[in-house]
DNA sequence: CCACAAATGGAAGAGGTCCTCCGCTTAGCG
DNA sequence: CGCTAAGCGGAGGACCTCTTCCATTTGTGG
């Protein structure tokens, strides 16, 4: 059965401000969050909370009223961009020809992976344990099925891909990312030229190992933590 | 003018303990190094020295006398791993068919990247800033250079392939290995195989972007600490 | 076996982040 | 305009890591 583009992709619940709270606090609250994108954006989500509260002009006790915990701050700083990815998910879904329509997500979302190294800790290293951010995820993860397996239809993709390759590009590009910007997008650019070259069909290509268990809403934390 | 495989690859200077040191002394330095080796494998670098100090038995000044700072320790536990990669590089060298050398070194080094977390962060992440380690890294760039030519020569790599490729390849596998020990060498292989598969000559293939200027020895701390 | 310098370990200072408590300020309603 | 509670900021306690200091132990050459 078909997903659905969803009606109003930006109904995230830590966007949303409380009603009837005081309008300093929504102040407030808004301006904390662009603090937070602002900062996390430059290098990942390793930023102290006070910080934070300082560049956005406010204490500290008025970032932990309003974001209890590290993870409320980082999935209500991210809901934007979740929404952005959503969107372009359901636009390739649209696409009548579904090829096109997955290029355009992958290269998309590496992208968005270059300009906001934030964006990368919210949906792969933190886990900010949001249920709107499992629910998008999952969401998203059918989707991006959908769509490979479409894509497979056409024979613009080989029939060995599996969707966690899709997880699999986004760890990867990760990895590149942490370079100056310039450095990072050339390199971004140039992995995910290699990536999508191997996954066009090529019929006598040498077929792949097993795929790895990755699914989106899997990764967790930095890693596996053990010890 | 083609690179010399060297002759004792592990004699880094880090590795060898001082001559005339006291015997208990010597001891010590080795439990330090072990139980480095041992914290980093698990979860990469970023383990606090006080956890060394305790595995090893020993009290956090002696950690601290016998590696003045955290790189030095990092270095020194990790000569024997830069050793490997590079007797796999000379290896390679030596080899008769340059493209079955530079896939296996390629294999060997993502591999290690899979079963030691630590081995990444003293090659890509930390920057232990020891001149063994610059000397070894300019080495190995310079064999991999030569190596990737001759690939091309015999036709088994692509022409627009470039030396930073391998760079490119070692932070995105990188990126992929923060998983579960089984997860991880799952998807290392298969990026593995992606990769490899578009390096592979293929005349008809669209040329790539432009290389991404990553040298082994400009990559730095995390990440490009702005702010 | 002894004396002495090398080597050691634990304590403690410095620095940093997370988070909470509490007295003060101010928005918003009547 | 004035009351009240929501909201606020900064101080400070808990915790963690890095690093140094120093009294004590221990290997070793003579």
């Amino acid at each position: 059965m078909p997903i659905q583009p969803s009606r109003n992709p930006s109904s995230s619940a830590s966007e949303t401000p409380v009603r009837g709270q005081r309008a300093d606090a929504r102040h407030n609250r808004a301006r904390l969050l662009q603090a937070a994108r602002e900062a996390y954006a430059l290098n990942g989500a390793d930023v102290p909370s006070s910080t934070i509260a300082r560049r956005a002009g406010v204490g500290a006790a008025t970032l932990y009223r309003h974001f209890p915990t590290r993870g409320s701050l980082i999935a209500a700083a991210f809901s934007e961009q979740l929404a952005e990815c959503v969107a372009a998910l359901d636009e390739a879904l649209r696409d009548d020809d579904p090829g096109r329509g997955l290029w355009s997500v992958l290269t998309k979302v590496c992208r968005m992976q270059v300009e906001d190294r934030g964006f990368s800790a919210a949906f792969l290293e933190e886990s900010p344990d949001d249920p709107d951010l499992h629910r998008e995820r999952a969401r998203a993860e059918a989707g991006l099925a959908q769509l490979v397996q479409r894509a497979k239809n056409t024979g613009q993709l080989r029939k060995d891909f599996d969707p966690s390759d899709v997880t699999l590009l986004l760890l990867a590009n990760n990895g590149v990312v942490r370079q100056s910007p310039e450095v990072s997008l050339a390199a971004s650019r140039r992995l995910l030229a290699y990536f999508l070259q191997s996954c066009r069909t090529t019929d006598g290509a040498p077929s792949l190992p097993q795929p790895a268990p990755l699914r989106l809403d899997d990764l967790y934390g930095p890693p596996h933590r053990t010890g």
